[in-house]
DNA sequence: TTTTCCATGTAACTCGTTACATGATTTC
DNA sequence: GAAATCATGTAACGAGTTACATGGAAAA
């Protein structure tokens, strides 16, 4: 009734994903994350290492050491069949499946009323600049022509972030002028 | 270097917000959280009830035990002067800062290209029938109305959702027709 | 009379992160 | 010669959830 495979990890599956297009070990594997997926996922180097290792249990990969020159050692995982049919169950469970996002700025909205509408839409504002520069920097992550999946989620992803500055931005000049509203009469 | 304050801890701005409404012991406000806040928060009813204990702790909210009856005794939790700036404080960083929503699903999109087309189609078309089902319960909570602030939020709520639906229905159709293509041809 | 609701609390556990250890090697 | 990169690993910690304990009252 507990076991692991109700709530779809989507972990293993994006590790099992990279190792679908090239075998590779845990630094390369880490590097791509952190350079190019920094808004897919949260997965940090010291998970990533401990869940490969588990994977290799599990018998989803293998492992077999390089040396390369005497740098220190590579661990490379490669994808086994069961490695294979275990990525594609779960890509088809992550992609029947519906996430609800968690929107943490959902809590402060709620409360809006407790603050003068001024203040609430300086900081609006404040978010909207922040919002702006975070897009910013990912799009010139997007150019990089990646594979298309992987340009597909960032677009999903871009989609979403212009929703959110759509919105910001008529939040903050209703707040706007219905203050005005009140200094003009 | 470490604290707490670094991190915006949404679950206690959500607190201290109702409490900002008027009193309350922890079962009403799990109660509440439960029944309305179901998109909002994923905070559980042990934590919450640990989070009241540590901010009467800290001196944000009093506590007075209640009897009514011979039911259970009710612990009432007031915010005090100190946790009304807390939660100005807290509510002021929510407001200021954009969250980075992670998508999960976008791990999965970022694979499409090792299933077949017409399957991922439809896995897909799963999703947005979800999806849609989700959406429907969601809006039947919506019309009750609520405090403006709360009101709010979830109309933003609703935004993103909306843009998923449309999403996955231009997704959906795109793969279609592409398959469709090669079988015309 | 069995189930659901009221009302709180906590021990055990899971999961993941932080922070550090190690050591060679290229770059500045 | 110092700093960043390459490459992995793990112990300690923290946060939060699960699952259970308790027990009366109201609803079915």
């Amino acid at each position: 009734m507990k076991g692991g495979n109700d709530v779809i990890d989507e972990r293993s599956l994006l590790l099992l994903g990279i190792l679908m297009a090239q075998s590779a070990h845990g630094y390369q594997i880490n590097d791509f994350i952190e350079k190019n997926l920094l808004y897919v996922t949260e997965i940090k180097k010291a998970t990533a290492y401990v869940l490969l290792d588990r994977m290799a249990l599990s018998g989803f990969v293998t492992v077999h050491t390089e040396q390369a020159g005497n740098r220190p050692p590579r661990k490379v995982y490669s994808i086994t069949p069961e490695g294979i049919e275990q990525f594609q169950s779960l890509l088809r469970q992550n992609l029947e499946h519906p996430d609800s996002p968690i929107y943490k700025g959902d809590v402060g909205l709620m409360f809006l009323d407790h603050l003068p509408k001024d203040e609430v839409a300086h900081h609006l504002q404040q978010r909207l600049q922040r919002l702006q520069e975070q897009m910013n920097l990912f799009q010139k992550g997007l150019s990089h022509s990646h594979a298309a999946g992987i340009q597909l989620s960032l677009e999903h992803r871009l989609l979403h972030m212009q929703l959110e500055v759509d919105w910001l931005e008529r939040i903050a000049a209703q707040l706007q002028s219905s203050t005005d509203e009140k200094t003009v009469q």
